[in-house]
RNA sequence: GGCGCGGUCGUCUAGAGGCCUAGGAUAUCAGGUUUUCAUCCUGAAGAUCACGGGUUCGAAUCCCGUCCGCGCUGCCA
């Protein structure tokens, strides 16, 4: 029996990151236990829903890598618009008005509004005070055929009701806790906490995992299942993200979206991995995974209760970490591409090789861009830029790359990391330079450029005759 | 107000009665490495486990109360 998660977002602004954590654990449970993650748009307010806000959240779950087996274009339990399935909301409502469990309320806004806050007055419950609850179904509808407005209305189960949550346990609600409750709008629109549990039953929900938000939503739905006889689903209600202030994130809040941390330059896997263990922990306390990792330690028993703060600069290293895996893999094998096969790259001892690919990873993580720091270590062509003038003005230089052109005379591979070293301290010791003159030098005259990667890496990785082409384009510019 | 849910270093967390004089990560601070770098290493500081009572030989862990925070209390989701 393969489980069924749900991700209902409602298409009323951009992906925040809190939903974006919920799809997550939604979409990691289902794919823990080998079973569908379902994507239904719950867009039954209409003044708020947008069809551009339901497409930019489906881009943001899959620049994340959260990609749905069933919701809008695909699936059989269709359709996954909760505004395409109206008919279906408003003929199980009169299931429930025929069967006694909800009734017709004609009762105007603006007289439930003064109820209302004449009840707060005295200290009691804002409940529906079931001015409607007695009419006759004859009668209402009577009233409907001469053409009043009528919404319909829950009645609301005396008794108190308990189920296991799975996150937080054993919870409890009191009888008496809500009145009755409106499950279909006059306009014929249907309210969350209804649609929501017809999706759930009609979509097969196994597992409903949502923000804590909605735990005392939990008992109409329970409630509604109940007048269905319909064994409800297992819930989870996940704690909350909280800003630095503990309040309960905003939408408003331009830096709480997912789009924004993409704009910042966090990678989709540095983001995932930060938001699971905003409430989550690795059974084996890892901090830095990725998604496939997840899916197999993934389990319902390790979230936090408490609601958690966002820490941007948390984001910030984990972001640094994955650039770093991403720069192992992917981006090295990126490189060896660009180099030529009979490149020293692969034919030294395994220890230069060794020391040769971490080196330059670490310069490719730094500088991000590929093509740059392949320019450096291939182009022969010196590009004689101010900056590159001004070192090569400075006394030293000149001597730096005569010497340096003696050297690369006699050798047909690249120095080792280790050699390099000894090169540095010659030229030191024998034109008596240190500081920047030494390195400003040292690095114009090895790879032409002002500035770039780390010394020691490039003088250890540009291949001889690169170096040697350079050197002597910079005789032929001290001979102007 | 009512109801619900939470409360372990600043932050994210480990912790399921003895392994906890509370562990890890991050942030901070101090050193070192790197004459550039969205590096890296080492170390320090940081939590009377919200508070008060129980239960127990023994409690961060179980029970009760208090306080604080948050959520819900909509013809929003």
């Amino acid at each position: 029996m393969s489980c069924r998660v749900r991700f209902a977002p409602s298409p009323t602004g951009y992906l925040h990151i809190g939903g974006a954590r919920t799809a997550l654990y939604c979409y990691l449970w289902a794919r823990a236990c080998n079973g569908s993650f379902i994507l239904r748009i719950e867009d039954t307010d209409q003044s708020r829903s947008k069809r551009e806000f339901e497409e930019s959240q489906i881009n943001d779950l899959h620049w994340l890598g959260v990609d749905y087996d069933e919701g809008p274009g695909k699936g059989e339990y269709g359709p996954y618009r909760q505004s395409e399935r109206l008919n279906i909301y408003s003929e199980y409502a009169k299931v429930l008005i025929n069967k006694g469990n909800a009734y017709y309320c004609f009762c105007s806004e603006t007289e439930l509004e003064r109820k209302k806050e004449a009840l707060e007055k005295q200290n009691l419950a804002p409940h529906y005070d079931g001015t409607c609850r007695n009419l006759s179904l004859e009668e209402a509808i009577r009233r409907i055929e001469q053409g009043e407005r009528a919404a319909i209305r829950f009645k609301a189960y005396k008794k108190a009701y308990s189920f296991r949550d799975l996150v937080r346990g054993e919870i409890t609600f009191p009888e008496d806790m809500v009145g009755d409750f409106i499950i279909l709008r006059s306009d014929g629109l249907p309210v969350y906490n209804y649609c929501c549990v017809i999706d759930d039953y009609l979509m097969k929900i196994s597992h409903v995992i949502r923000a804590e938000e909605h735990l005392p939503n939990t008992l109409r739905q329970l409630m509604i299942y109940e007048s269905f006889a319909v064994t409800p689903p297992f819930f989870g209600h996940v704690s909350l993200i909280v800003g630095e202030d503990r309040q309960k994130l905003s939408k408003r809040r331009g830096d709480t979206s997912v789009d924004y941390y993409r704009k910042e330059g966090v990678i989709p896997e540095a983001l995932v991995n930060y938001l699971v263990q905003l409430g989550w922990s690795h059974p084996q306390e890892k901090d830095i995974y990725n998604i496939q990792e997840l899916i197999s330690v993934f389990s319902l028993d390790r979230f936090s209760k408490s609601p958690a703060v966002l820490d941007p600069a948390k984001l910030k290293w984990v972001n640094g970490q994955h650039l770093h895996l991403q720069n192992d893999d992917m981006v090295l094998a990126e490189v060896k591409k660009y180099i030529p096969e009979n490149h020293q790259f692969y034919q030294q001892n395994n220890e230069w090789q060794l020391t040769a690919i971490s080196l330059l990873k670490k310069q490719i993580e730094l500088y991000r861009e590929i093509n740059h720091c392949l320019e450096w270590l291939f182009n022969p062509q010196v590009n004689f830029t101010p900056e590159l003038k001004m070192i090569l003005e400075h006394d030293a230089t000149p001597k730096i790359v005569s010497y340096l052109q003696e050297v690369y005379k006699n050798i047909g591979t690249p120095p080792l990391p280790s050699e390099v070293e000894n090169i540095i301290t010659t030229v030191k010791e024998k034109f008596k330079i240190k500081g920047s003159p030494l390195f400003l030098g040292l690095r114009a005259a090895v790879t032409a450029r002002a500035a770039g990667p780390d010394l020691k890496t490039m003088i250890a990785l540009t291949p001889v005759d690169v170096v040697k082409s350079r050197l002597e384009q910079i005789h032929g510019f001290y001979a102007k």
